[in-house]
DNA sequence: CGTTTTTGACCCGCGC
DNA sequence: GCGCGGGTCAAAAACG
């Protein structure tokens, strides 16, 4: 058996994202972001062509970043500055392992509380688009859109490769859009001890492979939230950094989001885990719905309607397998029991709800957002072990 | 009971 | 054509 194979099986809810192509060998090139539009700079930081299928919570982290200019002028200890460094596929190094507790402060200045001291930290999104070659490489100057960062620079690395990579056959070329993440061990984790980033699509587990040249497998994901969905992702640990989680997301969804996670059973050996999945009084997940969507943090859903406008931008028509309408996430405003739930939330110690109550809800003044919410929402905060490890020793 | 996870087997693309 | 490696299937087990 293989001695790792715990290592992703946790990985799963996770995070949604950006894509990159890991069929290419080569460290991807770094895109310059597109230059969007004026309505355009409130949703898709990344000029993500996948945003139509990301993850709410990615797109919350985009919104952050765009938001932000990702300054970094501090970045060590406590001051310094997020910095969602995006680095080359599988030349992640020197990151920390723990997501970098993030903070927004009004001035669009994200600010990194993480005792990491790397500048370059946390995001890492990696961006695929179709590019006849397989690579694409732009670099944005904008102050918007690139998170560049040197030094003491913000560096967001969007890394952009095709997804149709030449000699590649159908299920080789699929578009696909990966996402690098910390991937802090013990957190979050289950007996094996992995981590699970959650997010609002219920993603189910049909097959764990163990990667040559790897030592971690690689476990794959499916979408559940939908029959007939054809969204996949896969999960593995970076080669480059262990502790950096590459999802590779591939396919669309072809639904709206999940009005409620059909999971009540299995699903909640991953989902229970986090603290953040806090339960209704059915009993179902908090975060699974279309109105549960909305409970994100006010960033993370507004960034939805334009992402998807980004998204028309980008090129996904290349690909056959890439003819699958854009999905468009259907975007409500909040339902008037939204605080209702967001008191739920955080009556559970939910940080996600303090990130909301903290401005993120859209509250222009507050001045600092408590990104903690991120990563607790995640289950990357610390805090969410003792639930795993309660969860681990009942196992 | 419904759903997810686990895991060995099978399928497929690719290089030689 | 063959072997390798990656991706998927599907049955059994686990879970609430």
């Amino acid at each position: 058996m293989d001695n790792f194979q715990g290592d992703l099986t946790d990985v799963v809810r996770g995070i949604g994202g950006h894509m990159l192509s890991p069929e290419v060998s080569s460290p991807p090139s770094i895109l310059p972001l597109p230059q969007p539009s004026p309505s355009d700079l409130h949703i898709n930081p990344f000029g993500d062509p996948f945003v139509s299928m990301t993850d709410p919570l990615l797109q919350e982290l985009n919104a952050v970043t765009k938001s932000s200019h990702f300054s970094t002028a501090r970045n060590n200890s406590n001051n310094g500055f997020l910095v969602p460094k995006v680095l080359e596929h599988d030349q992640i190094k020197s990151q920390c392992s723990i997501f970098p507790r993030i903070r927004i402060s009004h001035s669009n200045i994200i600010h990194e509380s993480s005792p990491c001291n790397s500048p370059g930290m946390s995001a890492h999104v990696m961006a695929a688009a179709a590019s006849p070659r397989g690579i694409i490489n732009v670099n944005t100057n904008s102050p918007r859109n690139c998170l560049l960062v040197d030094g003491n620079t913000f560096s967001s690395q969007i890394q952009i490769s095709s997804p149709r990579n030449i000699g590649l056959k159908r299920r080789k070329s699929q578009a696909k859009k990966v996402v690098c993440i910390p991937a802090p061990a013990a957190m979050n984790s289950r007996s094996s001890g992995e981590v699970v980033p959650s997010d609002l699509w219920a993603w189910r587990k049909y097959g764990q492979k163990p990667i040559k040249g790897s030592p971690f497998p690689r476990g794959y994901y499916r979408c559940s939230s939908s029959k007939g969905c054809s969204a996949r992702k896969q999960v593995e640990r970076s080669r480059a950094d262990p502790s950096m989680l590459v999802i590779t997301y591939t396919s669309e969804h072809n639904h709206p989001w999940p009005i409620q996670r059909n999971a009540l059973a299995g699903s909640t050996r991953s989902c229970s885990s986090n603290p953040n999945f806090s339960k209704s009084s059915t009993g179902t997940a908090s975060f699974d719905g279309p109105q549960n969507n909305t409970h994100l943090p006010s960033s993370a859903s507004a960034v939805k309607n334009e992402q998807t406008e980004d998204m028309e931008l980008e090129n996904f028509e290349d690909d056959d397998d890439n003819k699958i309408a854009p999905y468009r996430p259907e975007l409500h405003d909040q339902p008037d029991d939204f605080f209702a739930d967001l008191e739920e939330l955080e009556i559970e110690g939910d940080s996600l709800s303090m990130l909301l109550s903290q401005g993120c809800a859209g509250d222009p003044n507050n001045e600092t957002i408590a990104f903690d919410g991120i990563t607790d929402f995640f289950g990357w905060s610390e805090g969410n072990n003792n639930k795993d490890d309660q969860e681990s020793k009942s196992l």
